[in-house]
DNA sequence: CAGTCTGTGTTAAAATATTAACAAGTTTGT
DNA sequence: ACAAACTTGTTAATATTTTAACACAGACTG
């Protein structure tokens, strides 16, 4: 078992000061589950070219995503899993725990809550709200579904900045004034509609009618040139 | 209320035969979505500079995707929305009614199920499967859950080439391996894991906790340069 | 029917993102 | 202690994607 020496880089920005790129972003969590997985795999040391196989993107790449926050690896021998980790947390945001909002606990809303209580270990429910007054008090695993004249108080006094919403399209907008009006800054829509938030505010779309349907594009058998 | 000329072009494929980016493919669900509210609203002629409006892409942008494929547009006035619509239907191949099968029944697969009957006009759900004895028969919206075993002959029946899964990460690729020897060419993918799939096999990934994750990012302060 | 206006389609430029190449450290083996 | 084998981090080259500019076509106006 090789002796790591640790390099030091403490900032968690990019080196260069260039604002680093979205889909840079996007692959950050995937390097983050595969190190958990291999750091409950009690696994040390990891190359690029594991990590490679084991996410899909090339090991350049992943190098090279590394090296936009710093030089992380040892020459010669790899990565160390829990060292690498504890960056890419750092950089994400998700070494502390970070507390979201869920509006909307229709069908979607309760499955999407159900999953990342289960599955997200970085993300931790902090309320479910819903303008349905029959929706009120059921339950999601533990956590009861509030009125939405609720939610003002709660987001204040947690200082929540993160929401995902899953109300029906018409009112999507509305809710999404509300939030901001109330501090939110970071929005996951699964709406399909277009929303509008001041600058600043980041608006994620996850439409989900739309993955399955530019899916389709490529199911098509298509003679390739 | 303007009488349009339609322009001819036959083809589907990109007119250069360069392949068609991924990104440009995900638009144009996006733009199908408009175009079926605004038909809607009986809008017969549409401007790219309002297009952009609604889908928050800019107006050169969705020129060029469009004139990827064709001319489809009438200089001076703008696209006429129903035969757009059309256009856009036969290059992403929702123009015929397309069957998927769910695979994993789970509260995300009910919800994912539910939601695309519901809101996906363009895909018809022809079966929902799970291993799990307990599901068997459960119904969501009239659709019963049915035994993994009865799977490849309901894909052989109906020619079913498109699937989603929704199943726990360790047994995802046992079931894009069982779904791919029958014939399934893409599939949506909602476990947190990477999937191996042979050439010609299209997988999609949709993590949800990664897109929550990588939010987080942006959630966060940070003083600009 | 010339002239003006509007908005597409195309071509060129700029910005981003990916891939490749390789120099520079580390470890291992002899 | 030196050479061989690895693997990172960096720099350069390539490819892709987005943005911008503008020529061109149709439509409306007087």
């Amino acid at each position: 078992m090789p002796q790591q020496k640790k390099p030091q880089n403490p900032s968690v920005k990019d080196k260069k000061g260039t604002k680093t790129s979205k889909s840079l972003i996007k692959r950050l969590p995937v390097y983050l589950r595969i190190l958990d997985n291999l750091i409950r795999r009690d696994v040390d040391i990891i190359s690029s070219r594991v990590l490679s196989d084991e996410t899909g993107f090339t090991a350049e790449q992943i190098r090279k995503d590394l090296a936009t926050f710093g030089a992380f690896g040892t020459r010669g021998t790899g990565y160390n899993t829990s060292y690498l980790r504890e960056k890419l947390l750092k950089i994400t945001g998700l070494d502390k725990q970070i507390r979201i909002v869920v509006v909307g606990s229709g069908h979607l809303g309760k499955a999407l809550t159900r999953y990342n209580i289960l599955k997200n270990p970085y993300v931790e429910i902090a309320g479910i709200f819903d303008a349905n007054p029959a929706e009120l008090n059921t339950e999601i695993l533990g956590i009861k579904v509030q009125a939405m004249e609720d939610m003002p108080r709660l987001i204040e006094e947690q200082s929540i900045k993160v929401a995902m919403i899953t109300v029906p399209a018409e009112v999507a907008q509305a809710v999404v004034d509300l939030l901001v009006e109330n501090g939110i800054s970071a929005i996951l829509n699964f709406a399909p509609t277009k929303l509008r938030a001041p600058a600043g505010v980041h608006i994620h779309n996850a439409d989900l009618t739309i993955e399955l349907q530019s899916l389709i594009y490529y199911s098509l058998e298509r003679e390739k040139e």
